[in-house]
DNA sequence: TATTGTTATACTCTATAACTATA
DNA sequence: TATAGTTATAGAGTATAACAATA
């Protein structure tokens, strides 16, 4: 037990670096855009129900969020003023999730927001090399980290009653 | 409210990009090294500590993690045969994590296991093109997304009694 | 029967606070 | 007084289950 031999890296940390880097993006923008008083979430909902009429399953659908997280989402920008739920006119089931014209606005400058917190941390990067950089990262995404392997799956819940 | 005009994206997705490709590969770290028994933070103790003598609170600087959660860590190394808490000659207070001989082949095989998923990973992109990549996530991870910014700051707690 | 959206709540993870024993 | 480690538990985020209305 006195003898240390910590075993050898061949590979270098991948996970380190990405996992480092995209906390401290997220961390970022965060912060930047609770100036306004948004989430990464509310924008995200906010920009895609501006794309166009669109429900919010299919909101959900767009930004990979639980339908349970979306309403909680929408509940805050219709606190905000930022959105409104309205009966589609072809499924009384659903609710267009409608901008108003201060989600509008808001929407603008959360985007410059998030295109500035963007910008500052790509601006790390030697000039010419952050085409390559995004070109290389945007293929990992693509290819083989594309898909989020077997679901993690959790345990059942238990029942309390 | 009839017009849609979505705000125009001036900059790439960097922060879907990296927490994309950061997800996929720490959930497939994650089930990768379940297959052993260990999760990322088991094996990070496990190599620092094959590294030299360390405390649990030098260990939990190393790995960025907070004591408590480093209390928990070792429990789970100890239950599992593969780490032991020893005192330390030097202060009373402090435990030397002492990876046993088990623990040492552990940390073997969780390395090449890690190892192996960053490869497989990085077999994505194409020849020439890896170590440009690494170069690079390498230059933003220490460059301007290196401090974690202003803390969050969670609200402090309430007492409940 | 399946799906949209809602509510309620259980689960996991993590950090805060308080404590003991040292320093 | 400050620090190492422990315990207990609060807080945040999220997913599961059950339900009502509708398809």
């Amino acid at each position: 037990m006195t003898a240390m031999t910590p075993p050898t890296r061949t590979q270098p940390d991948l996970s380190y670096l990405l996992d480092h880097t995209s906390h401290v993006l997220r961390t970022r923008m965060a912060a930047a855009l609770a100036e306004i008083g948004l989430t990464a979430r509310m924008h995200c909902v906010l920009v895609h129900a501006l794309e166009g009429e669109r429900t919010q399953s299919e909101l959900a659908g767009i930004g990979d969020m639980d339908k349970t997280t979306m309403v909680v989402t929408v509940d805050a920008l219709e606190k905000a003023g930022l959105a409104e739920r309205r009966p589609s006119s072809t499924d009384r089931r659903a609710r267009i999730i409608a901008v108003t014209e201060k989600g509008a606005r808001t929407a603008e400058r959360s985007q410059r927001i998030v295109d500035s917190v963007h910008g500052q941390a790509l601006d790390a990067l030697p000039d010419g090399d952050r085409e390559t950089f995004l070109r290389l990262l945007d293929h990992l995404a693509g290819g083989h980290l594309s898909t989020p392997s077997p679901a993690p799956a959790r345990r059942a819940r238990q029942h309390s009653g």
